[in-house]
RNA sequence: GGGGCGUUAACUCAGCGGGAGAGUGCUACCUUCACACGGUAGAAGUCGUAGGUUCAAAUCCUACACGCCCCACCA
């Protein structure tokens, strides 16, 4: 099959324009299906499985960091020789999807309750139908190479039974209970939520202090936040060792308001120094109370309902809402006298992380999910690095949380999503937890209700590296691609998502689900802030990829990715990327005509390259390896910096137009010498570029030329290795030499403001014989970097050059310039370099020396001075190397 | 209350024991036959503050200041 058409050289435009490159291999890719994995291919396995976006909306400009950062290692995995597969899809995000729809629903004046519950599963259905294909199309826009062949959802079949799957066995082995249980209630959600899901923001509120009245006389103060508790209190505590309060315990209280009579007891979870001493106990509605108030025997007064309003127990104010209900009992205890102080104070109060609405601590019965036992192996899995964190700063946090986990509620009281496989029997009562839907009870009851309630969203994604691969069936894929090698994602989900990911994996599969995680950092904007509506800094990632290119874009998340960082969208950085990619693409634009003409042949060290020649491939091939180790450790920005650097400011300042001459040369062998050259140096930079630009990278490839056995994509080319074979310092130190000397006429014709007219001479001094045979009679024009017509280099020895055609000044300036020491500016560089090592070497044996002589030296305090002044020395030695490298360097 | 991260040029960020760097912006000059999304030259930084270790500190240690983030049941 042919490939799609590119531009012919005549017709590429001078700048590259993303919006016709980048659908054309968009599809291209598609229809050859490149990114299929092959589970029987005999080349090493690489998977990723993606964290799934949630259905909820478009992606955001963090999904596009997290997937480019994936795509660069996927294609460059896959390029170099590895069998990828990297595994798309979505997650049904229960509870965020609900919010959507349920605002929806709210548009037109329905509540979901109204609606029912399969008419709003309907709506979940239509919904996802919707969202998940446009977020597979805007993976597929970012050039996502994910094998669309194995896209997976949370609610598909198979998913939904390893869901059931796991609960099952779970529950079999008592690790997921039922209970009644203090839990975090959202009453606008009407469900459950788990402690993640709260998010505690502090704020200013109020503190009022509260008098209750004793039986029999006398009084106790309690102080508050939440007033409208009192109506549930239970009893009043202090701490057994306070004086003020001992003789108070055993007696008992009069609620304020209810005229309820209440104890008062002795716990030690007070802290005497805290409000007034004395604290109200509501175990019905704190977590604390819930705690105290199962020690102590008291029974919970529940209050409120599950949309937050008051119930019949709080008497006169039944049928309030929660916050109305505290304006109006705090009017009544002020009317009473009960009020004794009202203050500001600052508290932290937990929201829906969903909604915001406040959170509730409800008692309710719920399912849980016993940690302790699934934390101690996911524990040990990252501190013995079966599990490689990077950056590894993350493990603390990791570790933190694995070593105070608590019980996790994994029901919710809401529809969409996987419904919990228990069952009810309406004749015995009996609970059936089952794989398959039971049709009767053991008791021969066949009015069997399934639990209402579905599982918390991150219960589903938790199974993600094992259930897309076919979990619990045996799979290929399974048996071949699990565990995944590296898992990209964003550090905020390191609790819900990573760690509960591992200890599922190591409880089901026994393996950890991933040998490594890296962990990218949020997106902020520009001034490094986070984004979000509220602040109205968001930025679309499409307009991003509009403005500037998918290919720009891809390239700044990966030039801004530094480990244990966050990442400002900078408009700055953009623009560089940007025009990077133009640069490329011009770079092609010039060398088309002179490729196209080239042997097929790839250049060798025998053919008698010149030294810009052998310099630009030593380089390359430096530089290869450079990018290759960046992506081992996952250092996408200092990757896509050298690529930046050796491109640009190596290959197209220098070597470009170094090569203008030669390939345009009357003598064949020397033209042909440099197209190949060119060729191959060309190629290797746009497929080194191509993970981190895979749009430009691949219209560039398909318009060099072609030679039978290529494939259809450059994505299945290979990815540059080092060539040690065209490594060559003595060309890059030529080349350094002839750098420095046309810099140096530069330098002149700028500070002299000299116009040269004519061609100008200069003189080298070779380090060694090496590099003057590559110098020798190097005659380059060098129109373009010195704005004369041309520069010659002769290697003849310190004598100063006469130069015709510029001014007596700047000729004597040159002439001083070029006195007195060697041009050869890179072995001086070099020679400086290694005399600082050695210099260092020799202090840091001194370094030991001096330890020991220390030791001695209150014997002998002449031996210490002795070392220190070598040391002296050798300090004064090593500034001296240093300025006048500094000298050259300049 | 505990923990983490950051503070380097005007902006966004690398560097983490021996020369203070990149991209963008800025200044000057230049339409030269790949590219003005370009070329060349250049200005620009007490590397948060104060101590300490070292022959040598932006880089290691200790405090402090400011900023951001996470975790935590203090009424």
């Amino acid at each position: 099959m042919k490939p799609p058409s590119t531009a012919s050289a005549a017709s590429m435009d001078k700048s590259f324009d993303p919006k016709t490159v980048e659908p054309r291999w968009r599809s291209h890719w598609e229809k050859h299906d490149i990114f299929r994995a092959e589970p029987g291919s005999s080349r090493p396995p690489f998977c990723m499985v993606i964290p799934p976006p949630n259905i909820t909306g478009r992606l955001h400009v963090g999904h596009g960091l997290n997937n480019a950062l994936q795509d660069v290692l996927a294609r460059w995995r896959r390029m170099s020789g590895d069998d990828v597969l990297w595994v798309p899809g979505s997650d049904h995000a229960s509870i965020a999807t609900h919010v959507m729809i349920e605002r929806q629903l709210e548009k037109e004046g329905i509540t979901r309750q109204q609606l029912g519950r399969e008419k709003f599963l309907e709506r979940a259905w239509a919904w996802k139908q919707k969202y998940g294909g446009e977020i597979a199309d805007q993976l597929r826009q970012l050039g996502a190479s994910c094998d669309w062949s194995r896209e997976r959802f949370t609610m598909d079949p198979g998913l939904s039974r390893a869901v059931r799957e796991v609960f099952v066995r779970l529950y079999e082995k008592g690790l997921i209970y039922r209970d009644r249980y203090l839990i975090n209630w959202c009453p606008r959600c009407g469900t459950a939520v788990s402690d993640l899901e709260v998010v505690h923001k502090e704020m200013l509120g109020k503190i009022w202090t509260v008098r209750y009245q004793l039986e029999g006389g006398g009084e106790i103060r309690v102080a508050t936040t939440r007033p409208e508790t009192i109506l549930g209190d239970a009893a009043v505590a202090v701490h057994p060792d306070d004086a003020r309060y001992r003789d108070l315990v055993g007696r008992r209280a009069i609620l304020p308001v209810l005229g309820r009579m209440i104890p008062v007891v002795a716990d030690s979870f007070v802290d005497p120094a805290f409000g007034t001493g004395a604290v109200k106990v509501t175990p019905a509605h704190d977590p604390n109370d819930f705690l105290a108030g199962r020690r102590l025997g008291l029974e919970p007064i529940v209050v409120m309902d599950e949309t937050g309003r008051m119930n019949a127990a709080a008497g006169p104010f039944a049928g309030l809402d929660r916050f109305e209900c505290r304006t109006r009992l705090l009017e009544q205890l002020r009317n009473d006298g009960a009020l004794i102080e009202e203050k500001d104070h600052m508290l932290s109060v937990g929201r829906c992380q969903r909604c915001d609405t406040i959170v509730e601590p409800m008692i309710s019965l719920q399912w849980f999910v016993r940690m302790e036992p699934l934390a101690a192996p996911a524990l040990e899995a990252v501190e013995s690095g079966r599990i490689a964190v990077v950056p590894d700063q993350w493990k603390k946090t990791y570790y933190e949380w694995m070593r105070n986990i608590r019980d996790w509620c994994i029901s919710r009281q809401l529809w969409w999503g996987h419904r919990i496989p228990a069952w009810y029997c309406a004749q015995c009562g009996a609970m059936i937890v089952s794989r398959e839907d039971p049709v009767s009870c053991a008791c021969g009851g066949r009015r069997l209700e399934q639990d209402p309630d579905v599982l918390d969203t991150w219960f589903s994604s938790g199974l993600w590296a094992f259930s897309t691969l076919g979990w619990p069936e045996s799979t290929p894929e399974l048996r071949r691609y699990y565990p995944t090698t590296v898992l990209v994602t964003g550090y905020d989900i390191i609790f819900f998502w990573v760690a509960r990911m591992v200890m599922m994996g190591l409880e089901f599969m026994e393996d950890v689900p991933f040998h490594t995680v890296f962990f990218n950092g949020m997106v902020r904007d520009a001034k490094g802030e986070k984004m979000s509506k509220m602040k109205g800094n968001t930025v679309d990632l499409f307009d991003l990829l509009d403005t500037y290119g998918t290919d720009a874009v891809r390239f700044t998340c990966a030039a801004l990715t530094s480990p244990g960082s966050d990442v400002a969208m900078s408009p700055g950085r953009l623009e560089g990327s940007r025009a990077f990619a133009n640069k490329i693409w011009n770079a092609v634009r010039f060398a088309r005509p002179h490729l196209d003409a080239a042997p097929a042949a790839p250049p060798a060290v025998e053919d008698g390259l010149g030294p810009a020649d052998r310099w630009i491939l030593s380089r390359c091939s430096r530089v290869a390896g450079e990018v290759n180790e960046a992506l081992e450790a996952f250092r996408f920005d200092e990757a896509s910096a050298k690529i930046y650097q050796f491109a640009w400011h190596e290959l197209c300042d220098w070597y470009l137009e170094l090569s203008k001459q030669p390939l345009s040369s009357a003598n064949a062998q020397e033209a042909d010498a440099s197209r190949a050259v060119l060729r191959h140096v060309m190629e290797r930079v746009i497929r080194m570029l191509h993970p981190f630009m895979p749009f430009i990278t691949e219209e560039l490839w398909q318009a060099l030329p072609r030679v039978a056995g290529d494939p259809v994509s450059i994505a299945l080319c290979a990815y540059p290795l080092s060539e040690p074979a065209f490594e060559d310092p003595e060309a890059e130190s030529a080349l350094a030499t002839l750098i420095d000397a046309v810099t140096m006429c530069r330098n002149l014709r700028a500070e002299k403001k000299v116009a040269i007219k004519e061609p100008v001479r200069t003189w080298i001094q070779p380090a060694n014989e090496a590099v003057a045979r590559s110098l020798a009679g190097l005659e380059v024009q060098f129109k373009r970097l010195t704005r004369t017509s041309e520069l010659q280099i002769g290697v003849i020895p310190a004598e100063v050059a006469s130069v015709s055609g510029v001014s007596a000044s700047a000729a004597l300036q040159m002439a001083i310039q070029h006195e007195g020491r060697t041009t050869d500016v890179g072995a001086e560089r070099a020679r400086l370099q290694k005399e600082i090592e050695a210099a260092s070497k020799e202090l840091s044996v001194h370094e030991v020396k001096l330890g020991n002589e220390a030791f001695v030296s209150r014997a002998r305090p002449e031996a210490v001075e002795k070392v220190r002044s070598a040391h002296g020395e050798l300090s004064e030695r090593i500034k001296l190397l240093k300025s006048a490298l500094s000298r050259l360097g300049a």
